[in-house]
Parts: structure tokens; sequence; C-alpha cells
DNA sequence: AATGAATGAGAGTTCATTCAT
DNA sequence: AATGAATGAACTCTCATTCAT
């Protein structure tokens, strides 16, 4: 009843959640939000359907409690330490890597993003997690190029944007083939017109 | 009740088929898939709902409906006729304008993407436009490197690929954004990458 | 298919709507809204769930159906022909076989009037019904006054309150006692008051 | 944990007990038994649900609860000292005054009366409180008839009925139309043919 | 004495679909 | 070809109540 059992409440009450939204997420990936029960993701978690709501008083703040875990899992293939050249490669590399073991989570992320005009909220989050990304990538690839890593003529921003979007965009020919499709062929593509070269040579 | 009247039958049915799926495109695009009512379609196109049902006998087999006009035109940018890097040009100058111009067209087709894991029918339709795109898209860039128009070490597949999931990828940042975001970008990168030269220049 | 078709149409609609508010209304008496529960009202009509919500979109409507046809039964009471004195004569019989007959209307009656103020609509049909009341009442006070049946010194507003609210108010007695009460001395001891006599006696 | 102790432990709990009650009365008043949540009554009374479930094992305890307090409320207005004229003068004006200021006592009262059938421990309480009612205002008419303040003519028990009914009967104008209204009417009449005389005088 | 967590049983409402006409 | 009426099956959400602590 002290400190450490509150801890534990406090631990408790963390791990339902998680729980819950892994349920959650497991569902959308299955069905689409198309197909999201309460009572099935309840019945996932093992608790009561009444026990969701008390954690998640509506199906949508379940949905945002998914939103928020599933960008928390893709954050953790974001670079923060070595040269920028380095940086983008395990960037890329964990990328291309995530693409193809953890299909699901682009998918639900696809799905969330496709909501994300109906949930304000939502919006947020994404751009949240979105901005950044851009941000990050425009700076590494400017950082690579003073580094004299990349081609000096290349535009930061415009790289940024354009291989922000392929990467999402690969989830597409994903879903419609009922597995990860064509991510070599994008990575590789786009790392060939980056080249990326190790640092100081000419 | 002979010939004729067959026939205007016939066009009485086609219409009545294209105004609900278009009214049901119209409703994806607003609420997506998620909150798509057979009910409100029945309404936006003046029927009862047990109309919408005559032609059309489940919520799937309007979707597919839907599926199927969507790909339609999506398939008016496929460019057909010049030479391979004209016909290149105008087909990312088509896809850019469509893009920024016809938003709903790609939020829908996405909607549409991430059901097909779980609609065998729209995956085949899907794959039966997206395969022919590849296709073709590789086959312009084959042809544009014989025409001396692209750098000789390009890989026609991989660019293709690249291409085509940048293009796809676009529809997410714009959704979630509720405005077309980064077109210009990606397909200014796209183009700059390509280099895509007049014929015969060296 | 004709114009008699269509009257049937109407009148099963009509049929099928007053089926339900009968329900509705036998369920008030039994459990009060409290106790109201859609599901029975439905099952008692013999009809489904679905088929309730066809005719009456919620629940609140249903129960705003429900006063509309009790007062309906109420207003029935209300005389219309004779002298003034006769037609209070009428009346004040009219209500008193009313409370001890059709209990039910004004335990139901009366659940309604606390519900008024938390609905709005439901205040206004019961205003609707009451302040008529109240202005025929003391209209045939002061008829009956004029034509000399009644003392002339009566205030006829302050009466006709009196004697509503004596009515209403014999609803409490009732319930708890779970019968008719107190209506008979109720109703002499008004009558003995108003002392009430043929025309023109002195 | 000696005597004081435990006697401070039952004032205690007789507090709680007051304080549920009494946040269960304003619920009551506000949104009527059909709105009545035992979680608003606990956090109204700033406890946990389980709290409440802890001095009130079951909701209809509660409201049981409720009835008590409310009806102890109300006997306060009732008479004990002075002649039987002055009784019936004092009687009258504090229920003139209560019915005009704590609504919300009536309001609920009438809710109870309501549910009285429902309920046998509420009609018994009811019960408890009116029968007695009905004695002391009948043998107050008397007395003040052997006093010579009113008519000799009048039947006690049918007068004692008739004021009864018309003081309860205000309740359901008052609610519907959110003010207190024809308080003054009735009392006004009523006192006006009752004629209550000074002691003695003819 | 008090609570956070959990739940069974249902509440009102919705929706794709069907059927008689 | 078209419709109003009807429905089974589910959906999200609620609520009084319980229980371990």
């Amino acid at each position: 009843m002290g400190h450490d059992n509150a801890l534990t409440g406090e631990d408790h009450k963390m791990q339902r959640r998680q729980a819950l939204t892994e349920a959650a997420f497991r569902r959308i990936a299955e069905s689409g939000l198309e197909g999201l029960r309460t009572r099935d993701v309840a019945a996932d978690a093992g608790v009561n359907i009444a026990t969701l709501h008390y954690y998640f008083p509506t199906k949508e703040s379940l949905i945002r409690g998914v939103v928020a875990s599933a960008l928390l899992r893709f954050r953790e293939s974001m670079p923060n330490e070595g040269s920028a050249a380095e940086q983008l490669r395990w960037h890329l590399s964990a990328l291309r890597q995530l693409l193809k073991e953890e299909t699901d989570l682009f998918v639900v992320l696809g799905e969330l993003s496709l909501r994300a005009p109906r949930d304000p909220v939502i919006a947020q989050i994404m751009k949240d997690t979105d901005d950044p990304w851009h941000r990050k990538m425009a700076e590494l690839l400017r950082r690579a190029i003073a580094e004299g890593c990349l081609d000096p003529e290349l535009n930061p921003d415009d790289t940024a944007a354009l291989m922000i979007v392929a990467i999402k965009g690969i989830i597409f020919s994903t879903v419609a083939a009922l597995r990860p499709m064509r991510v070599d062929q994008t990575f590789d593509q786009l790392e060939r017109w980056l080249g990326l070269r190790p640092r100081h040579e000419p």
C-alpha cells in the first residue's frame, strides 16, 4: 500500500493499456479500421468489454492510443548518432528491414493516415511525427553534402520529400500483394541515385 | 419492348449503376470505407435503398463497382502515343496534375488498396491495373534509354518501381495534411534525377 | 397500387404507430419511464426492435408519441355542449369516472409531467392541453355564475386552478395505494363547495 | 477505540449517509429517478462508487434513504401547538411557502410517489406520512368547527382529502411550467372556501 | 472505511439485407 | 424497375454491483 504498490498499480495500468492497444493494432492490421470491433479487442486482451471502456472511454480514444504506440515503434528507426552519411545509411537500412519484417506496422499507419482527415487529433499526432522526419531527413542530406558524401547539386528538401513518399508508397504495393513488394527495388534505386559515398572521397 | 427498348433498358441500367458508384465514390472520399453507408449512397443517388440492392446485391459488389470506375479514371492518365520521352513527360505531367486536382481519386484508391487484402476481387482488379502500369513504365524507360534520352546506366525496372511507389506515397502526406503536399517537390526531384533529355542529345 | 392502397398504407402506418404508443403507454403505466425499455415495447407490439426505430427514430420520440395519444384520450372528457352548468356537471362526472376507471392514464400523465422539465417538447404539448383546460374551466365557471347557477362571489380563475390541481393531485394518493383513492371524497367536497344549482334558481 | 470513538464512528457513518442521500436528492430533483446514476451521486458526495455501496448496498436502498430524509423535511411543516384554527393557518402558510421556495422537495416527492407501486417499502413509508397527515388535517378541521371557527356543515374528512390532493396536485402544474404556478390561486381559493374565522366569532 | 479495477447484463441505436407489392 | 416496411445481428457504450487490497 506504499510507494512501491502505487508504482505497481501504475505499471499495471500501463500494461493493460498497452495490451489493449496492441490487440487493437493487430485487429486493425488484420481487418482494417473498417473491421475493428471493440469486443474483439477486449476479448484478445482477455478482458471484459466494460474493462476496455474503463481504460479507453471511447473507440476513438482507443484508436488514438494505437496511433501513439505505432508511431513510437516507427520512431525507433530514426538515427541519432554518427556522421550524416552513416546515419542516412543506417536509417535507410532500418526502414528497408522494417518494411519487410513489420509490414503490419505500415499497414496500420496507412489505415490511420487515411483516418486523419476525420480525426484532427490523429492528424496532429501524425504531423508531429511526419514533420520532424522530413526535417531530420533534409538536415542529414544537407550535412552529408557538406561532408562531401553527396552530390552538391542535390536539393535536400526535395530529395527528402521524394524519399519519404517513396517509402510510404511501398505500403500500397505490399497490401495489394499480401507481402512486401518492391521494397528492394525502391531502396536500391534510391541509394543508387543518392550515390552516397564514404566521407571525403571526391 | 423491341430491340430499341432493350438497349434503352441497358442504358438506363448502366446509368443507374454509374450514379450509384459515383455516389459511393464521393462518400468514400468523404468518410472512408469505414463510414460508407449504403443508405447514404442510395439517398445521394436519389433512389430507395432496396433499389440500390437491385443493382448491387451486396455492399461488397458496390465497392467493387467503385474500384472499377475509379481505376478507369486513373487509366486515362496513361500515355499511348508519341516517343518514349514524350510519353514519359506527358504521363508524369498528367499524374502531377491529377494528384493536385483530383485528390479524391487517390484518397479513394488508397482506401480501396488497403481493402485489397480482405477482398481478393479488389486485389485482382488492383493488380490488373498496377502490373501493366509497372510494365509500361519500365518499357518507356527502356525505350527512352534506347532513344538516348536517359542515362544508359539507369535500371528501368527499379526506377519504375521507385517512381510508382513515390507517386502512390504522396497520398499519405496529402490526406493527413488535408491538402496536396510535397507533390511538386517529389515530381521535381524525380524529373531532376531522371534527367530526361530531348531525343538524340548527348 | 392505386389510391385505395395508398390509403391502406397510411392506415397501416398509423396503426403500427398506435400499436407502439399503446404498448409504450402500458409499459410506462406498469414500470414508469424509469423502467421503459424499447425492446419490451417492440415485443409487446409484436415487431422487431428495428421496426420500432423505423417508426420512432429515438426513444424520446416514442415517449412524445405517448404524450400525444394520452392527452388525446384525456381531452375526450372535455365538454362542449349544453349550458355552462350542464357542461361543468358532465365534465366533473366524466373526470370522476376516468380517475376511477382509467387510473393508468393519470399515472402515465403523471410520469410524463415529471419529465417535462427535461423535455421541452413534452412541456409544450402538456402546456397546450393544460392552458386550454384552465381557460375552459374558468370560462364555464364565469358563465355558470352569469346564468345564476353559482355563487356570484366565486373567483372563476382561482376556483378553476383549485379544481384542476385537486384532480391532478388525486393521482398521488392513487399510486401510493395501488388503487383509486379519495376520488369521491375530493369530488364530493368540490361539488359541495361549488354548490352548483339548476339554472335560474336563487 | 473506546466508547467515544464508536460514537464518532456512528456520527461519521450518519454524516456519510446523509451526504449521499442529499446528493441523490439533488440528482433526482434535476434528472428524475430515470436519470439517477449512482456514480454521479458518489461523485457529488466526493466518494468512490464502491464507498457508496458500502453505505447503501443497492440503488434501491439509496432511494429509500432519500424518501426517508425528504419526508423528514416535509413533516417539519406539520403544526403541533396552538388552537386548531391557528394550527390550520400556520400549516397552510408553511405549505404555501414550502411549495414556492422548495419546489425541489415536491418534485422529488412526486418522483418517489410514482415509484411507490413498484417498491412496497417506499409505498409503506409514504403511507406512514400520508395517513397521519390526513388524520391530523381532519382532526384539526373537526376541532376548528368545534371551536366555532369553521362552518359546522363542513365535512372534515372530505375537506381534508380535497385540501391534501390539491396541495399535492400543485406539483404537476409547477414542474411542467418550470416555475411555481397557481400556488397562490389554489391556496387563496382554499382559504376563501374554508372561511377560517378567528375563534368564537359568529 | 475506502478504493481502483473489473464485470455481466443489457441499453438504445444502426445497418446491410430481404420481401411483398 | 422500384419501393416501403421489416428484420437479425451487431455495434458502441452504460450501469449497478463486486472484489481484492
